[in-house]
DNA sequence: TGTTACTTGTTATAACATAACATATGCACC
DNA sequence: GGTGCATATGTTATGTTATAACAAGTAACA
């Protein structure tokens, strides 16, 4: 909704920028890759993406369980479970493993290699592309008769924000 | 112990090797750091890591805390947690996400950037150098702002042995 | 309309991790 | 050698994250 916003993709998390740009532009997406799959959009999964979408950063399952359970979904962790599993499983999300913690994908069906930045200040996570990296890591592996699959990559530091806050 | 194996340095995981010199130059470097460091290298801790060293692979806490208990230490997790807790610490074993999960270092005291790679189908974990990745990482983080502390780097995939076993 | 695949919900339990406190040990210093 | 402090070990108890197994409901489609 800012002026500063530019026209077209998702900021970074750390920069200022539209939020609810992000939201809606992900969340198109998602119901794009979802009908092109033919896949089901169903309402928890739904309601499951929209509350990873609020914010920029990663929520444990039970947060989300808790939030699904107040918009008249069932209370058990499976519920929660299950609808993030669906959701990361098609790209629509991602798991934080260092948070034990999940995050909604910023620009799903693109068909990418995330990794992610994690402040320890302000928990916020930013995704960002891994491609670059993964090149390196492949042709290190197949170097060693290894073949990588999927990577998981994930920084742990200070935003800027967050690094003159704390000086 | 075989004629193969190279005179110094850890072998990658998944390359065979002299598993027994592995084990011997990681424990005599860890013993070399923890003094160094002024540390204190208790028999709970040794055996820990020794534990650790068995095998090229990763263990779950529990599995580390029923080895230490068999071998007359307690039998609470806390053992187990503060042992590995204190070996990762001081670098002398890594702590795999992924897999909620230990490994042991397999060149302490060396300041390394390490990377994992796991295989989906042994389950052995390799431990390489991501320094050349580290660079990728840092630059594009500061072009956001971010400063990286800490990365995980870790790779799922399968081995040569196993991918040929699977075909 | 019946069948099939999938989704949701439940109960119960497994697996991973830490807080808080008591006891014991190592070590510097007098 | 004793005193005092920091560190380490052990315990109980609890918190947090994740899954197995099964019953009931719903969509899609022949």
């Amino acid at each position: 909704m800012t002026a500063s916003s530019p026209p077209t993709g998702p900021e970074p998390a750390f920069v200022p920028h539209d939020h609810h740009h992000c939201v809606e532009s992900a969340l198109a997406g998602a119901e794009d890759l979802v009908r092109a799959k033919g896949l089901r959009m169903t309402p928890v999964r739904r309601r499951a993406l929209e509350i990873l979408l609020e914010r920029h950063g990663a929520m444990g399952a039970y947060d989300v369980l808790q939030r699904l359970a107040e918009d008249g979904f069932g209370h058990q962790p499976p519920v929660a479970y299950r609808a993030l599993d669906f959701l990361v499983e098609h790209g629509l999300a991602h798991r934080i493993q260092r948070l034990n913690a999940f995050a909604a994908c910023l620009h799903p069906g693109e068909d990418h290699h995330a990794a992610f930045l994690i402040c320890r200040g302000c928990h916020t996570v930013a995704e960002v592309s891994a491609d670059p990296l993964r090149g390196a890591l492949d042709e290190g592996a197949a170097a060693l008769g290894f073949s990588v699959e999927r990577a998981t990559i994930e920084a742990m530091g200070l935003c800027s924000a967050c690094r003159e806050a704390a000086a």
